[in-house]
This record gives C-alpha cells, sequence and structure tokens, in this order.
DNA sequence: GCCGTTTTCGGCCCGACTGTTTTCAGTCG
C-alpha cells in the first residue's frame, strides 16, 4: 500500500493532537510534529525511500517512527494510530481549529462537561457552561464563541499568497507612513513566499509605538480585535485575514526581523545553533549565557554572519538543508546569491488572447510584455479539444500566424526590439493523443502541452498517459503539470520521478505556473526536479493584461525551489531559447 | 520521540498577550 507523503504527513500530525491533548511530553509531539513537516516538504516519495531502507536517513525520522511508517506502508494500517483514535474522539480533536483553543482546554471541555464535538462546544458556550471551569471566565467563553464563528467563516483556514500580497503591501505603506516609524515590513509566511498564508505579520521599528498600534487598530476593514498591547496587536478583518503588528525600537530590527520571518522550524535550528555557542537568541538580542552581554543586531546580514552562517535567503528558511549549506559557506557569504529574481525574466511563455479564453488582442498583451521590460512573448492560446474555452485548430493556428506577424511588424515599424511568438496549448487528451497533429505542431514556435481534462484518473494511467504525450516530437513545455487548484483541488497523482525523467531526458521545460491559485509545479515538487536536472519556464497563464502582473509568485515558488535564471528558459535571451526550442 | 566536534542520557527556542489570578496557565506564533 502506497501512501503519499502529504497523506503521511497528515496522520503524524493528527498523531501529535491526540497525544498532545492526552497531555504527552510536548517534546514527544514535536517530534511527530517535526517529522510530518519533513515528511510534506520531502519532494521526492517517501515511499520510495521506505522501500530503499533509507527512512532513518530523514532528517526527524528516528527508530519509532521509521517503524510506524513501515507499519503503515506494509499493511496500509497502524495499531499505535487506531488505538489512539479511539481513546481521543475527532470531535474533540476538531476543537483545537477554533482560535482560543489548545490542547489543554479541549481535554478540559471534554473531560468535564463531555464535549466532544463543536457543536457541543458551541451549545456549551451559549449555555454559559465553559465559564464555571478552573481558568475560565465569561470572557474567554465569549473568546471561544467568536473563535467558531470565525472558522465557521472561512472554509480553508490559509489565504492565497496572491490574495494577501496586496494587502500586506498597502497596510506596510499605510504604517510606514505613521509619525516616528523608521521602518515597516511584513515578514512570516508571506516574506518566504509561501503558497498560501495563515496570517499576516508585519513588523515595524520605531522609539514610540502607541501611534502605530493606534493606526493599525483604526484601519477599515477591522472585524474583531484580538489583542492590543502596548508593542502586539491582532485584528481579524472582514475578508478573514488575521494580521499582527508588532513594534521593536530600530537597533533590534535585524534580530526581530529574522525572527518573525520564521519558519518556526528554522528559528529553532538557529536558537539552537546559538545555544551550542553558549548564547541564547531571542528577537531583541543575542545574550552570552555566561554573563548576560547582549548584543543588538539592527540587520539580519549581521546576525547570521555572527552565528558563523551565511545569509539566507528568506524564500529558503524552511529547515530544507538551508542552515547546513549557510554553515558550510560560512560568515559573509550570500546562500544562493544567483537565487532567480523578477529582473532576470526576459519573457512569459504563456497568455492567453480574445483568440480563445483571454480578454485582450493579441498587441495590448504585447504592449503590456513591453511595458514590463519583456524582449519576448509566447503566445498559447487553446487547441481545438478545450472547447469550452473556443480551442483553435489547425486553420485559426494559421490565422493566428498572420496576426501575429503583422503585430511583429507593427512593433518593428515604431522601432522596439520585441517579438511575438506563436505558440499553443494543447490539449493532452485523455489517452494522451495530441488534439492537433504533429505536422501542425512544427509549424509552432515553442509548444506547451496541458492535462485538463479526466484529472483523477489513476496514477498509472494519468502517468503513461503525459508521459506518450512527452514523446510527440515538438513538445517543449508542460503546463502547470500537476493541475491542481490551492484551496480547491489537489492535483493529479502522478509517479513524479517518471515525469522527471522523461522531461530531463526529452529535455522538455516544466512549467512554474504563476497564476495564484495555480503555482503549479510547487515549491517542492521543483526542487525534486531541478535536482533530476529539469530546466523550467515561469509563466503566468495570463488571461488579461494585468494577469502578466503575477510573475512575482512564480518567482517567489522558483526562488523556494532554490532555482537558479540558468534553469529557466525564459530568462535566456530570445536566439537562445528559439535555438533550444529547434532542437532534435 | 529525536539527537549528539561538549552528550547514547538529558536535553529539547522564546516571548507577548489575555484572562484569570494573587503569581501564572494557556494560547499563539
Amino acid at each position: 500500500m502506497t501512501l503519499s507523503n502529504q497523506q503521511l504527513a497528515t496522520i503524524f500530525n493528527d498523531i501529535a493532537d491526540r497525544l498532545e491533548i492526552q497531555g504527552e511530553l510536548v517534546f514527544k509531539v514535536r517530534a511527530y510534529r517535526t517529522a510530518a513537516e519533513n515528511i510534506a516538504a520531502l519532494g521526492q516519495p517517501i515511499a520510495d525511500i521506505w522501500a530503499a531502507g533509507q527512512l532513518e536517513q530523514v532528517a526527524g525520522i528516528g527508530k519509532e517512527i521509521a517503524k510506524k511508517i513501515d507499519e503503515l506502508m506494509r499493511t496500509g494500517r497502524l495499531a499505535f494510530y487506531e488505538r489512539l483514535k479511539r481513546e481521543v474522539p475527532d470531535g474533540v480533536v476538531a476543537m483545537l481549529r477554533v482560535p482560543g483553543v489548545g490542547p489543554k482546554r479541549a481535554k478540559l471541555f471534554w473531560e468535564s462537561l463531555g464535549i466532544d464535538s463543536l457543536e457541543a462546544l458551541e451549545a456549551a458556550a451559549r449555555a454559559g457552561k465553559l465559564r464555571a471551569l478552573p481558568r475560565m471566565g465569561e470572557k474567554a467563553e465569549q473568546t471561544i464563541l467568536a473563535g467558531i464563528e470565525a472558522l465557521k467563516q472561512r472554509a480553508s483556514g490559509r489565504f492565497r499568497l496572491g490574495d494577501v500580497l496586496p494587502f500586506a503591501e498597502a497596510l506596510v505603506t499605510t504604517l510606514r507612513a505613521v509619525p516616528g516609524v523608521q521602518r515597516a515590513a511584513y515578514a512570516g509566511s508571506l516574506r518566504r513566499g509561501k503558497e498560501t498564508i495563515g496570517d499576516v505579520d508585519i513588523l515595524v521599528a520605531t522609539r514610540d509605538p502607541a501611534p502605530v498600534m493606534q493606526a493599525f487598530l483604526q484601519q477599515p476593514g477591522i472585524a474583531q480585535v484580538l489583542a492590543s498591547g502596548e508593542t502586539k496587536s491582532s485584528a481579524r478583518f472582514e475578508n478573514g485575514l488575521q494580521v499582527d503588528v508588532r513594534a521593536v525600537v530600530p537597533d533590534v530590527w535585524g534580530t526581530a526581523l529574522q525572527y518573525f520571518t520564521g519558519s518556526q522550524q528554522h528559528n529553532i535550528r538557529i536558537r539552537e545553533l546559538a545555544q551550542r555557542a553558549g548564547y541564547s537568541l531571542n528577537e531583541y538580542a543575542l545574550t552570552r549565557q555566561a554573563d548576560g552581554k547582549e548584543e543588538r543586531f539592527a540587520d539580519e546580514a549581521a546576525l547570521y554572519a555572527r552565528l558563523g552562517l551565511a545569509y539566507i535567503p528568506p524564500e529558503l528558511r524552511e529547515d530544507r538543508g538551508e542552515i547546513e549549506h549557510a554553515q558550510a559557506l560560512g560568515a559573509g557569504h550570500v546562500l544562493m546569491p544567483e537565487l532567480i529574481t523578477v529582473n532576470d525574466l526576459r519573457g512569459d511563455l504563456q497568455m492567453h488572447t480574445n483568440w480563445s479564453d483571454g480578454a485582450a488582442d493579441i498587441m495590448t498583451m504585447a504592449r503590456t510584455a513591453i511595458a514590463l521590460g519583456y524582449e519576448y512573448i509566447l503566445i498559447t492560446d487553446h487547441t481545438v479539444g478545450l472547447a469550452v474555452a473556443h480551442g483553435l485548430d489547425a486553420a485559426r493556428l494559421r490565422e493566428q500566424r498572420k496576426a501575429i506577424d503583422a503585430v511583429n511588424e507593427q512593433l518593428a515599424a515604431e522601432g522596439i526590439a520585441f517579438r511575438v511568438l506563436h505558440g499553443a496549448e494543447v490539449e493532452v487528451r485523455s489517452d494522451g493523443t495530441l488534439d492537433l497533429p504533429d505536422d501542425v505542431l512544427a509549424t509552432l514556435d515553442l509548444v506547451q502541452i496541458s492535462v485538463h481534462t479526466a484529472l483523477n484518473q489513476p496514477r498509472e494511467v494519468i502517468t503513461a498517459r503525459l508521459l506518450r504525450a512527452m514523446q510527440h516530437p515538438h513538445v517543449h513545455i508542460v503546463g502547470h503539470p500537476a493541475g491542481r487548484l490551492i484551496n480547491e483541488r489537489d492535483g493529479a497523482d502522478y509517479d513524479w520521478e517518471a515525469v522527471f525523467r522523461t522531461a530531463r531526458e526529452r529535455n522538455i521545460a516544466l512549467e512554474i505556473n504563476a497564476d495564484p491559485a495555480r503555482l503549479d509545479l510547487s515549491d517542492t515538487l521543483a526542487r525534486r526536479a531541478a535536482e533530476l536536472g529539469c530546466v523550467f519556464s515561469i509563466s503566468t497563464d495570463a488571461h488579461t493584461p494585468a494577469g502578466l502582473h503575477n510573475r512575482i509568485y512564480g518567482v517567489l515558488t522558483a526562488r523556494r525551489a532554490w532555482l537558479t535564471p540558468a534553469r529557466v528558459i525564459n530568462t535566456w535571451p530570445l536566439e537562445r531559447l528559439l535555438a533550444w526550442a529547434r532542437r532534435g
């Protein structure tokens, strides 16, 4: 029985929840959570590692957890987990999702009042039964009711990167304008460019925090103030998004920004390093334990250097090997200085026009791309197989080529050095054939293939289907390979190792689709593909001119995958890209 | 339960805020 990394991570997180409710040692609970996180971030199937007998090589997996994975892989079951599920009801675990309810309170409500579901919790709170319990009161009861309401409002609990970043930037701009503020920045998972964001952390440097807290809590759209202290305030906005604002004095900006950027796992490792050297690290200072002497850091780079580490870009701070690399490089260096940036992109290789389901014409898309500083774009309208998007057949593709030629002639006449390339987003049919013949594909500058239908085929079927499509001689790019929609549906269940190996052998690029609803390939899959030698394209899949601006989300995802420009075909000059496209 | 150029035993990151308390437990990040 093959379990995916995500399935396994979910099981171990659930085990951690139930153990925590039982009052188990916090370090044991953390061990399960660490294992779950590391497995989820692995990029390659844990099943392969299990089959090779290498489980204990994975960080955070020791003898006991390896045994449990083995039992799950062999039998599809885990006796320990099944007993735990009998001991702690699902409904008690569900209470942990309510803001304000942690393991201690969940246990308290369950054991003293028999509450074992969210419904029972809400009823008890409304009836005023919680306030009589130890360390509970009327206000705590109200907090829990508000928490239940907040939980009902938002389905997934996490927001897409693209929905949060512009909002956070606007808020940072507002706070930066408050008198006395020297610096302001968003930190947390947003600064790390994670695909989904739990809440927004904003850090402000000032000697006078009161006006900052006041300005924040007066923001329009706040539904509930969760905390309001001298240096820290939290609020939930009407869309359900929680924002925390922290104020520190300017000379601790470095330690504070490092701390609030996380990730938590990264920070735990950093603090362990400090501890082993005889120091303790918090958001304010590095303190020598022998005599309490404090060192402050006004910027992050100085802090990393002081710990003997190369500077680590925020997107890499996930405890996925970056600390070991930064140690090896040493102080004064930058880890992955060649990490890709937005400025490295010379073009966008997936977009739609009003020839299929896009909103704008070819010239409008071209002029928008020129304004972004691009040297080329690839028009990739849908093909005939995707009838709902008015996909193009061979005849309309020929027409479109003439239209693209006309746009190129017009731009050349204006003296603009820019090239519109002709491509298509070709349908991969359910049997792995393409919906246009090879001789038609041969007329295109670059060909992208995408799977849009029957995404739920079994692993063997859908993998064979895509591999077959990748054998066509004129295929250059696989668009949004997984086919996932963040917070809406999981991607197809491919044998990714096989897909990546084939991409490498056929020299086919894998897209990192920058649409914030997709971000596909994901950071972890892209990193694994890069390890196996694949190349990539970072494209927006824009259906409107504004959509071209989504490139930042693709770049952030690529940075989290440790990608350099050399591996990304749309950082290449036009001639090199075309030479690559003409190969074989 | 994991881990180890200080350890195979004894550690395990650290602090703000709240609500309930006469000093702190619980939650959160």
